[in-house]
DNA sequence: TGCTGTGATGTTAGCGCTAACATCGTTTTA
DNA sequence: TAAAACGATGTTAGCGCTAACATCACAGCA
């Protein structure tokens, strides 16, 4: 048994300012320097101005974990996406984070490396960090990975494609991007037309794509071969993809490819092969990445609007954090971002 | 005054299952529970599986700010780059992320947008957090910035550049890429060499880059122009980097560039107005960027170990966390990653 | 036999902060 | 003029976890 004469034990912590020895100095209680730093207009002027003073002359730095587990919620952002390689994703991420940023909240990214059982284990980790909100890429998620999600009282975005989900959803429909672009080749009056994709098992938004390709070309009569290469997508692929469709099928005259980065490494392939690009073969890709427009002949592609969709996501999230605050229950929400198709020389 | 009969205060908390039910329900105390997720080697076997059974069946999340609060250390690791929209960065956070992850740690993304007042305050919030330790990208920072991490008893990892710093360093020598550039071109014969940077002010590394240049122009007896453009890197902008250069410059007959995105940005603007390089003019880059293997003609440039730097950084830091569990202090440390000349046929 | 060491588990007391409730003087309202 | 409302601040009790110390059974040893 101890007894109220022991010495006391041990302090550990990490010996740094607290808010408590801030509140001392300034002569008031822990809970008004609390409150003059979260909530400055409950407190006195004259009161946070000497609070002020004292978390200045002390260097004191907020503990946010103390504070996060006092109040149940932290001001993270879990961010998961499939990829870092991938400039699409970049620009996504960027727009979440300006937004996010503006509004005092801290992305937590995590990269899944298109693996859904990785994905599980980010979300549990984030769970565990108390996030106020969670976004990730992509509307499939492993039976593991749906049941926390669905019994979790947060936010849910999830941004890319657009469909049914868990929550919130902003994205663009990836059949009816494959098809406008197959429409588009139709008309310029290609027949013999392939589509390159790259490890579509794991892009799964690519094979989308392709059905809606198929789809049109289908309807049209016509074949609708596919090449898919076994790396992700990256300029060396789309060389390899742009001989592999030249080599293993005849009379090919245009070629799809499932992303920009794989057709603008075909179209630079193209010029190093001495290939007249539209006349020998039309390339045609998906995302409108500036690259794209800077090459000779310019890239015809379906421009995404990635920044947009990360700002926009945040957004939404933003507002149902606020409706959270005052209690009201918002239904899920789906918003299509569409897209552009970018008219290049390529095609 | 409270009275010992008045009712509970009513409860706030997550309602989240907790480490404390999870131990009822395996019949064990709390800290056991604890144990067996955290040093599991220290519980017996079969009461380990209790309690793992039992973290199933209830589909336990542990509260990871309640531990990080308890243990007042949190597995976060702080890491600050400049900027998301140059892939530089990207790849090395990558490298960083990957090594990181693989040892249970989860990275805290922040972005300064070039701005170290920005960066002062991802600083002070990261403290907050916490994190286990940080890494930036450069040696320059405020003094504001530099006093919080002066007196942070955490590892402090700089990379990108080389140099003294705080702690850990990780880069390469900038002059010393300016000049190797510089001198092979004059190797080759250029004398009319313009350097053309993009927000030199705040992307200095590239400053660094010039200094080298020029002094090596300046000791062969020749002129060191230099063209500034008002815009980050960015294909466009070495587009209008190659036409102010051009426009400005009486028989310009070499460009070096500040960075493989504005090279190639003039590299393709040139074939659009049908300048032939190098015969008309060369051009040369700094990154390594592998588009610039994909361009015809290939772009000279300075290849720097991005993603290796990212890993060895991660790496460094690892070890010193490691070293200071058992207590040793380990001195500052700086490591040179180095480049290389990657030869293309652009100059 | 008693002593020490060891391995497994438990008890206690926080980590630093904030939600909930309490207090009190002043102002507004019926 | 009493009652209610309000604004500013304080008191108390945790948030869920883990460090430090405590306990206990049992093995090893002289």
């Amino acid at each position: 048994m101890s007894n109220r004469n022991d010495p006391p034990r041990q302090r550990r912590g990490s010996e740094q300012i607290t808010l408590k020895q801030v509140a001392e100095v300034a002569g008031v209680s822990a809970i008004t320097a609390s409150r003059a730093l979260n909530t400055p207009e409950r407190v006195n002027d004259a009161t946070r101005e000497r609070i002020l003073e004292a978390v200045e002359r002390l260097g004191y730095v907020p503990n946010l974990v103390a504070g996060s587990l006092a109040s149940s919620r932290s001001r993270f952002i879990a961010v998961i996406v499939p990829s870092l390689a991938n400039a699409v994703f970049i620009e996504v991420i960027h727009g979440l984070q300006e937004t996010f940023e503006a509004q005092g909240y801290q992305i937590l990214l995590g990269n899944t490396d298109y693996d859904l059982q990785r994905e599980y284990q980010l979300v549990r980790t984030f769970l565990g960090w108390s996030c106020s909100a969670l976004v990730t890429a992509g509307l499939r998620h492993n039976e593991a990975c749906l049941g926390l999600l669905r019994q979790w009282d947060k936010p849910v975005m999830e941004v890319m494609e657009l469909g049914e989900g868990l929550d919130l959803n902003v994205g663009l429909d990836h059949q009816d991007a494959g098809r406008c672009m197959a429409t588009h080749l139709l008309k310029r009056g290609y027949r013999s037309i392939v589509y390159v994709g790259a490890c579509m098992d794991r892009d799964y938004r690519a094979a989308m794509r392709f059905a809606g390709h198929r789809s049109v070309l289908e309807a049209a009569g016509l074949q609708a071969p596919l090449i898919e290469l076994q790396r992700l997508g990256s300029l060396d692929a789309g060389a390899e993809g742009l001989d592999r469709a030249l080599a293993e099928l005849s009379k090919v005259d245009a070629v799809h490819f499932a992303n920009d980065d794989l057709a603008v490494g075909a179209l630079l392939h193209a010029q190093r092969r001495g290939l007249s690009v539209p006349e020998d073969v039309a390339i045609a890709g998906f995302n409108g990445l500036p690259l794209g427009q800077h090459v000779t002949p310019r890239l015809t592609t379906i421009l995404s609007p990635r920044e947009t969709m990360g700002r926009l996501a945040a957004e939404q999230v933003l507002r149902r954090l606020d409706r959270i605050l005052d209690h009201a229950h918002e239904p899920p929400s789906q918003h299509n971002v569409g897209f552009t198709l970018s008219l290049g020389e390529s095609t």
